[in-house]
DNA sequence: CAACCGCCCTGGGTGC
DNA sequence: TGCACCCAGGGCGGTT
């Protein structure tokens, strides 16, 4: 499960290995990989063809690769990997998008078992401070590793959600690159319960929650990103080292390492929190 | 505009 | 061994 830290690892490898590389072939094997592409299959095969990589974007947990004008989208929803693999290297059984560039060097192949990723082109619009960003990544907000990310006025916003705050931490357009994992982690290390109102938080408690999510997301980072089920790999294949520091997802049933009281799982809509019922009390209503 | 719900999809795991 | 079922979950479209 792919979130900040795994897709800012898969961006870095991907900016070592195609930038300055010009795209000779492309081919796609489920529909579903280019759903998100408006104008079909052929148009984003014969767009992409001889286009050259400047470098790798990312917003998020949407990447791209900018072109004068328009960019390839990349999202690895929740099962999907980018990995550079030998150009003569056998199909993999989930391969869904093939990307060969005219050096005969290394391809870069998207794998994808549950195919909620994907890939797209899209028009490059302006933005503030001249940034450009894909059309369809403008709705999503700064990200926790974005220099120009203002932690004090998203604190200020997270405070006026009349919802509870996980699903506001889990929000995109508040935050982005938060998921279910790192979104956990912040939580219990800022000791608040998931379900408390976004609202009811002091100020300070929103920026020491963001701060958290930061520190815990860098931590990962770090180490390459988090392995949790092995579904997310960097783009030489390898697994991230911060499974074995998370200290409450996954863990349900174990102690709490601060207060060893034993970590709780619970429903979350339609997923999971994971919790230490004493050092994050439920909210009394 | 904000919140919420249901849907997309696959395959590993589990229970019978 | 096989089958039915559950579960993981980010993003988005439609609705309230």
């Amino acid at each position: 499960m792919p979130e900040l830290p795994e897709v800012e690892t898969v961006r870095r490898g991907l900016a070592a290995h195609v930038t300055d590389r010009t795209i000779a072939e492309v081919a796609t094997f489920h529909p579903r990989a280019i759903r998100r592409h408006q104008s079909g299959k052929k148009d984003f095969v014969r767009r992409l063809v001889g286009r050259k990589v400047e470098l790798v974007d990312r917003r998020g947990k949407f990447l791209w690769l900018p072109f004068e004008s328009d960019a390839l989208i990349i999202h690895l929803g929740m099962s999907g990997q980018c990995l550079m693999l030998k150009s003569d290297s056998p199909k993999h059984r989930h391969e869904r998008i093939r990307i060969k560039f005219a050096d005969s060097g290394d391809d870069l192949v998207f794998i994808d078992q549950r195919t909620f990723g994907g890939m797209q082109l899209d028009e490059l619009v302006a933005t503030e401070y001249g940034e450009k960003l894909p059309n369809s990544v403008t709705h999503i907000a700064r990200d926790l590793f974005d220099p120009r990310i203002d932690l004090l006025a998203t604190a200020k916003k997270l405070r006026t959600r009349n919802t509870e705050v996980k699903r506001a931490l889990l929000d995109q357009t508040l935050v982005s690159g938060i998921g279910n994992i790192y979104a956990d982690e912040a939580l219990w290390l800022a000791r608040i319960n998931p379900i408390k109102p976004a609202s009811s938080l002091t100020l300070g408690k929103a920026v020491s929650l963001l701060t958290a999510a930061n520190e815990v997301m860098k931590s990962a980072l770090a180490q390459g990103g988090t392995s949790f089920d092995s579904l997310y790999v960097n783009v030489n294949g390898e697994s991230g080292y911060f499974g074995r520091d998370l200290n409450v997802y996954g863990r349900e049933g174990e102690p709490c390492p601060r207060c060893a009281r034993p970590i709780r799982r619970q429903k979350f809509t339609n997923r999971s929190s994971h919790l230490c019922p004493r050092c994050q009390p439920a909210p009394k209503r």
